[in-house]
Order: structure tokens, then C-alpha cells, then sequence
DNA sequence: ACGATATGAATGAATG
DNA sequence: CATTCATTCATATCGT
């Protein structure tokens, strides 16, 4: 059912070599040394998949974030910012992909239908409720409770692209409300691009320092 | 001061030309600034930034964020909902950090570090009084009279308890959102990548007890 | 080596 | 204010 993961990344399964020589050969100087990138090791890769098609995680939460990170360092060196934007990028190249491969030409003819995408994932996690978990790769017991099934906007993108939110115009603008921004329906029938402070602009009296000396 | 440059920052580097259009022209390069997103000028972050940390800016009211967004209009294009969006951002991600910083499990054992990075606010003027504001970013006058003091709250998660505050006596904290995530800033704790992962490691046996369903 | 692709990281823009 | 989506940059890796 999927394929769109199984090209290459079957590196070795060296975290970070701090190894790296004190010349910066690239461009500047203040370049990289240590601070590579995050090379995901096989494991990690496996752990991270498995999580993510055997158990619907997507966006997981800061528990379980902690979780798969404390989880994952077995195997290399890991932030949790790393498991972050891996969920993030993975779920949203896998959208971006499905995008592209999903036929067009279904979507236009609208006999497009929204059960064919979800194949992927099994679709196995909606009952946690259960109790053992048995999953592969049960990190913490994370189970990916509360979001499964979250992501099924839908489809793709198709819905999404304008989504102009008209807003009313309060006219007076106090405090941190910020839904009455003109911007806020930007491109909506306005202009090209006005100049959006004149709004509420009732220009105080201080003028005294509009110092553009930064 | 918080943003470790070590060397992203993809294309934070572009420098328009203080044109009033889209025009860009960066080094005689690629003009990639035609997208729809705003694309700050070095210039305009540094305002940003300075507006930010040294006059405490965080969520600026419309008549900030107009005399902002005209202020930094003379840097590249730019509109009142980016400079919204950017301090908004801004903040969400530095608290982001930041309220992980306190791991959950250390503040469960009260061993809360009220460690701060930033030099937030520097308790500017309260008001637009006398005459020029040392400050280096003073866009009209705007000084952040109102709202300096007001996220020195102390620190973490705590006055949005109601929400994210599901501490168990277990050990087990179900936060909002990611806790030791040392990336983003960096201001002061910038560590090459701190391991506290530990702190949640106390129990293997995890098993499905990662339930937080509301 | 160079170019293409995969993917980590960052952040603007939204939404709830 | 928290979370998520989309885009884009930067770099690691692989193919030729």
C-alpha cells in the first residue's frame, strides 16, 4: 500500500562524529563544526516509522515527544526538537507527496474519495482503549491516544486554499484583539497592497523620536 | 543573542533593497521574494528583535504594530499582520522553548530552575514622555508603554494551568507542548545539546499508560 | 566531482 | 496563546 518511504536511508548508524576538522571549508567560517544536523540512525528511523504507521503518530505531544527522544538516544544522539520536525516533515511530505500522486485527474473529475488515502495507515489505532498496547515499538506506551484519525482532513489540498476569514470591522482597534486587521482578509477584494495603518491610526502626539538609527 | 546561527538561517540573509515594492534585488542574484510570504530584511529583524528584547514588545496592539510595520516599510515590503505574525511567532516559540526548559519533571519536584535567557524588557518608559528614548528601535514612539512587566510572570506554565496542567503524582506530566526542547533560542542556556532526558526515563515498564485523553 | 533527491531545520501564516 | 500546516533553505547522501 505505501511505497514512499523506501528509497535510501540505510546510512550507517554513527550519531554525530565530533570528528569534524576546525577548517571551515565551506563559504563563511562560522559555518557547521558541531553542529551538524541530526543523522537519524536506523534505528531510530525504524522506531520513528513504526511509531508513525504502526501507531498513527503524527504530531506527537510534548510527553510524548519526551518519550521517543529519551527512547531513541539508546541509539544515537537525539533532541527532542529532532523527533519534533521529523513528525513534522514526515507527515508533511507524506501529505505533499500524496498530493502529487494522488491522480489529479480524480480530483477534477470529482470521483475522487477520501478511504483511498488513509491506506497507509492501517488505520489500527483508534481503540486504544483496549489495554496492552503490544506494539512495536511502544515507547512510554505511547499510543498516540487522543490524535488518531485527526489528520484525515479530508484529502489533500484542494479546500484549503483560500480561506479568507472575513472579519468585521470593529473600527476601534484597543488592546491585542487582532482579528480586525485589515490584513486579516489581505487580497480579499482590496487593494494591491494598501498601506494598512491608516486604519486606527489616530497618531498620538509623540513624534518627538522617530529615530531611524538602528 | 537568541538565535543560533551556527549556520541556517536560510534565507534570512537576503537583503532588499530599501525599495517600496517587491522589487528585489538582492546580490544581483535570484529575486526569490516574489512569493506570497513576507520575507524579512535583515533590517527589519534586527528592529524586530530590538523592539523584542529591549523594549520588552511582545504582543504589540494595532497602534504598535502600525507604527512597526511603517517603521520597517522602509526596508522592504511588509505589512501590519507580519509584524503580528512575527511576534507572535516569536513569542510562541521562545515560550515554546522555554517552558520545556522547566521540564515537567523538575517541576514536579519543584526544582524549577527559573533560568531566563532573555534580557526582555529593560523596564523602558511607561509612557511616551520625555524626549528621545535611548532605545534603539523606537518606531514612532512606540515604547511599549502598556504591556512591559506584563509577561514577566516568572516564568513558566502557570497561568494557563487550566490547560496543560496535568501533572500526575506518578511522575508523569502531560504538558502542552514540547519540554526540553533546547533549540530555538539559545540565548543563555546554549549548550551544544543537553541529554536531560533522564528525568522521564525512571519508569520502562511503560506500558500504555500514556493515556491523556482529556 | 556534480547534480538530483531526501530530509533536517526554520519560520511565516493560520487555526482553534 | 497553543498547535499545526506550508514553504523554503541547507545539507547529507546517493547516483552517475
Amino acid at each position: 500500500p505505501q511505497q514512499q518511504q523506501n528509497h535510501q536511508q540505510q546510512q550507517q548508524q554513527n550519531q554525530l562524529l565530533p570528528n569534524e576538522d576546525g577548517g571551515c571549508s565551506k563559504n563563511g567560517f562560522l559555518c557547521r563544526q558541531s553542529s551538524t544536523r541530526w543523522t537519524p540512525t536506523t534505528e531510530q528511523i525504524r522506531i520513528l516509522k513504526d511509531l508513525y504507521y504502526n501507531n498513527g503518530v503524527r504530531s506527537p505531544t510534548a510527553d510524548q515527544i519526551q518519550k521517543i527522544s529519551a527512547k531513541l538516544r539508546q541509539y544515537g544522539k537525539i533532541e527532542g526538537k529532532n523527533v519534533f520536525y521529523w513528525f513534522q516533515n514526515h507527515k508533511a511530505r507524506e501529505r505533499q507527496k500524496k498530493r502529487l500522486t494522488t491522480d489529479i485527474s480524480a480530483m477534477q473529475r470529482g470521483v475522487w474519495r477520501s478511504d483511498y488515502q488513509e491506506s497507509i495507515c492501517s488505520t489500527k489505532y483508534p481503540n486504544i482503549t483496549s489495554g496492552a498496547p503490544s506494539s512495536s515499538a511502544s515507547v512510554g506506551g505511547l499510543h498516540a491516544a487522543g490524535q488518531v484519525g485527526n489528520y484525515g482532513y479530508g484529502s489533500f489540498a484542494m479546500e484549503k486554499s483560500f480561506r479568507d476569514c472575513s472579519i468585521s470591522p470593529s473600527g476601534k482597534a484597543s488592546g491585542s484583539m487582532f482579528q480586525n486587521f485589515s490584513w486579516a482578509g489581505a487580497g480579499a477584494g482590496a487593494e494591491p497592497y494598501p498601506s494598512p495603518y491608516q486604519f486606527l491610526e489616530k497618531k498620538t502626539c509623540f513624534v518627538e523620536t522617530l529615530d531611524d538609527q538602528e
